[in-house]
DNA sequence: AAAACATATTGACATTTATCGATGTGTTTG
DNA sequence: CAAACACATCGATAAATGTCAATATGTTTT
């Protein structure tokens, strides 16, 4: 995983709304009518929301009918774990070996 | 710990330039002219960066002389990490086991 | 076919974010 | 003390975010 891979799923994160709806999602396969009954915002938020997050790969969804049922991505929920434990904990792959002045470049 | 802060931390995990100032931090503690070195960010961009990680607590800040020394904040990623685990984990504390309509009220 | 349902999209809006240059504040060094 | 250094803050700006009401689109039910 990358470093703006990453970044794109902890920013999808980094909304209570989302965080909550992922914590459902991590206990089973739901619709977005049925994650709405657990919250107080508007449909069209709640639509916005799902869309952020699976735009972000994190939430997967499939439609079945009239109905989209979406799901955690297991997969990538892994692999993030991988990658975060690589960012928190001190080790060779870290950039700080790498050269400086490397990051960001426009160039 | 609470949706609200972890959603905090994820916020400021979701910027690549945020989220390689950890990775660096993670092998040791450094002061801003030296994580300047890595980036091609201006001074001022830094140290707005450096303050929305040391709000959400993921970073931790000494000033010694004229320096300020970043750390990244050992415990408060372990509590991350436990947190991060129930959220991703089908568990028995998920919100799904409460009522529904029951977040984000503002009443 | 019409009505009801599930979801997405659009337009509007206030707020937040990321970025810079310029300037301010405190510390160290010549 | 004056100059240099380290860092924070301010003002400006363009872009992104989160939210809603209204509307559109597609599906199911009656």
């Amino acid at each position: 995983m990358e470093y703006i891979n990453s970044a794109k799923i902890y920013k999808a994160m980094g909304d209570e709304t989302r965080l909550q709806i992922i914590d459902l999602l991590s206990c089973e396969e739901l619709c977005a009518c049925e994650i709405l009954d657990y919250f107080l915002i508007t449909q069209s938020t709640l639509s916005y929301h799902m869309k952020y997050l699976t735009d972000s790969r994190i939430v997967l969804s499939k439609k079945e009918g009239s109905w989209v049922k979406y799901s955690l991505n297991k997969d990538l929920v892994n692999e993030l774990r991988a990658f975060t434990d690589n960012i928190f904990d001190n080790n060779v792959e870290c950039i700080c070996k790498q050269n400086k002045k490397s990051f960001n470049c426009k160039s």
